[in-house]
DNA sequence: CCCTGATTCGC
DNA sequence: GCGAATCAGG
């Protein structure tokens, strides 16, 4: 395939989105990660927005390359420092440094079981899972971790599963069993 | 191991 | 210009 006006638009919005390079080459189809990349930086859209938060790494170029170019003098200037898109913020009084761009999100997270819900033996099991979770980040969550959120999202006492998630499902092995369960399992043990 | 973007370089 | 291979990092 090519990179036809409308392949790049997409490439252009879902890159200012911030969207991942494997993401949009997927979205896009018939190009690799590799290919978005790469023409990520010949369209001289590198940089996302806001400078450049990563040290990175190798700053310095010892590549001597006194390659002189004789004839006609190039254009040396490329990706000129053109970073100041700056998306108009409605409003942010909350003093949040670290914004989220957005999140994959799929699908949509289940309520936290509210006890007494679910059968002993899940919760159980749950509790032991948790003290086993990698406790990943928000940002560390891929198409394949278990995105089980534990604790209180409103606390610092908030992070994710993260253990392997089951092919095709959002949560691991564990976390699918207690996640969707037939309601033949919530059986009344009232008393 | 999964993933990320960055760079190089033959085509 | 393109993108696979490779690199460097999380």
């Amino acid at each position: 395939m090519s990179w036809t006006d409308e392949r790049v638009e997409l490439l252009k919005k879902m890159w200012a989105e911030g969207q991942s390079a494997s993401q949009i080459a997927k979205e896009l189809g018939g190009v690799t990660r590799n290919a978005v990349i790469g023409k990520v930086h010949r369209l001289g859209l590198s940089n996302r927005v806001g400078g450049t938060p990563e040290p990175k790494t190798k700053a310095a170029e010892p590549a001597p390359k006194p390659e002189a170019r004789p004839a006609a003098q190039a254009k040396p200037a490329r990706a000129e420092a053109k970073a100041q898109p700056q998306r108009t913020e409605p409003a942010a009084p909350q003093p949040t440094p670290a914004r989220k761009p957005i999140i994959p999100a799929g699908q949509p997270l289940p309520p936290q079981p509210s006890a007494g819900e679910i059968s002993p033996e899940a919760l159980a099991s749950v509790r032991e899972i948790e003290k086993k979770a990698r406790r990943i980040s928000l940002m560390e969550l891929t198409e394949r971790t278990c995105k089980w959120p534990i604790g209180d999202p409103a606390t610092e006492d908030f992070w994710f599963c993260g253990l392997a998630a089951q092919p095709g499902k959002p949560y691991c092995e564990a976390h699918v069993g207690v996640a969707f369960q037939p309601m033949s399992s919530r059986r009344d043990r009232r008393r």
